[in-house]
DNA sequence: CTAAACTCGGCAAGAACTTGCCGATTGGGG
DNA sequence: CCCCAATCGGCAAGTTCTTGCCGAGTTTAG
């Protein structure tokens, strides 16, 4: 359980009942969470608050998903956006991540992959060297919990980068096969089949 | 058409048919084409000599296209890298593009779509020596390096936080004395008196 | 249906890590 | 000079993690 200063997220999303429905799970998982339900709106948030990590669907009416990226690739190039789609072509995909998304979730999103995956950008951003946000006093998190969430992010992007194959991802995490299992079973990272 | 030097393509593919029909069509089209069928020999030809765009396929028996792209993020950053493939799945995309890929794209490749494409990004790529740096993490190597060096940084950043004081810095981290020290010296971490 | 390829998880020996206990060192104050 | 505070590192018992060996489901291609 964490209890650091709690982490802003802006969610995205023209459908207001998937937007209120992610709102209410992640701030009962103890993020302090904003939305916006299209880009100019979005924009507009994110203009006069800080936040640590962006969710925007990609596909709203008028002013898209990928412009909104690139709006904020362009104006707030530190801050992590997932993007959100169900049927996304590759082409968006490709030129969503182009743009700089960190991860690209398919719907239905699953909420407690959504968090394992929030949790972990925000681990490895924070500890990164662009700690851009003003820290408060004592944010006091044991070292072990950190070190463990970061662990499991690169376990699940390389799994996620390896289309799941488990074979595949021990090689490229040079771990053998039986200690890539238990890492897996012990930090809790599942192979999700896509 | 100017008669500026042709830009200089390797293209990956275990497929020789697909393989040789893209070279003799990319060569058709005024580019100095280069081929190897697999990624060992993709390095062998790119350790060799410059180029100024690697085209591969995804998937291939032995090491695939994302460990050649992986492989070659590392040691030739500044190529740019298409990707194709058939069946690739979302993850499989975004890791891709997560490695640093510059574009992907589906079979049946167009050859007229793939030279619009090779066109545009040797001409964006000339004009902006940069490209996109601000990518996010790029798999190097063992998750065990990642982690310490992750683990590395948080110490010191802790340290540092804390003023050079290790007590102050074990309430932080939440580990003992003893083993804050033992990581330090394991992790190679020193108090910087300041 | 069978063979081959993948994956999983139990088990256990060994390696690596954690941590309390002790004694030593270094700098200030008193 | 002595005492206190902050650090270090040796030692050793206790834990946790790593990994090879084995046997067992599942999938996939023939």
């Amino acid at each position: 359980m964490m209890t650091e200063a709690p982490a802003r997220l802006l969610i995205v999303d023209d459908d207001l009942d998937v937007l209120s429905a992610h709102a209410r799970f992640l701030r009962v998982e103890g993020f302090e969470v904003s939305v916006a339900s299209d880009a100019t709106s979005a924009i507009g948030r994110l203009s006069e608050e800080a936040f640590d990590l962006m969710i925007t669907d990609l596909k709203m009416p008028g002013s898209d998903g990928l412009e909104l990226t690139q709006w904020v690739r362009e104006s707030l190039p530190d801050l992590p956006i997932f993007l959100i789609s169900g049927m996304a072509t590759m082409p968006e995909v490709v030129g969503a991540m182009r743009l700089g998304a960190v991860d690209f979730l398919e719907k239905p999103v699953d909420p407690e992959a959504l968090v394992d995956k929030i949790r972990a950008i925000l681990a490895t951003h924070h500890a990164s060297p662009l700690g851009r946000l003003p820290r408060v006093g004592v944010q006091a998190q044991p070292l072990t919990d950190r070190v463990r969430a970061f662990e499991k992010h690169l376990l699940e992007q390389a799994l996620q980068d390896s289309g799941g194959s488990v074979k595949e991802t021990m090689k490229r995490l040079g771990l053998s096969r039986r200690t890539l299992n238990e890492k897996m079973a012990r930090l809790g990272v599942r192979r999700s089949d896509s």
